[in-house]
DNA sequence: AGACTGACTGGGA
DNA sequence: GTCCCAGCCAGTC
């Protein structure tokens, strides 16, 4: 894994996004802003769950493991029924409430400190 | 080309 | 805690 400096750089956004996804471990969940930070923006928080959008149907990418800063499923309807994304983290061991992960602070998974 | 939009976020009021 | 606002990327109109 590169690190993702923006500036200065062509590369595809989308891809690196991709990546991190695939990397976060079964059991944990991230911030789109924790992705979007190590790929170093600023505020790329919604880039990433733009990108995460083209996913869609990419059962390769366990897109349902990124929640929003409060730990709330945002992007539940992007799948293929809104149920759906609850249903994938709670069969990981994930339990969900109100649309929200609980414990979202023990379980969120920061790519800047598991990553080298 | 310009203006919006969206699976967002941190900071200030 | 709440509300507002600018900034990020790529696509659409």
């Amino acid at each position: 894994m590169r690190r993702y400096l923006y500036s200065g750089m062509k590369h595809n956004f989308f891809e690196e996004v991709y990546e991190v996804v695939k990397l976060i471990p079964k059991g944990r969940v991230t911030a789109y802003g924790d992705i979007a930070a190590y790929l170093g923006l600023r505020s790329g928080a919604r880039a990433v769950g733009w990108a995460l959008k083209a996913t869609a149907g990419n059962h390769n990418i366990p897109a349902h493991r990124v929640v929003n800063r409060n730990g709330q499923l945002t992007g539940k309807h992007q799948f293929p029924y809104p149920e759906y994304m609850a249903e994938m983290l709670e069969a990981e061991g994930v339990k969900v409430k109100d649309d929200t992960v609980v414990a979202f602070d023990e379980l969120r998974w920061l790519p800047a400190n598991e990553l080298l």
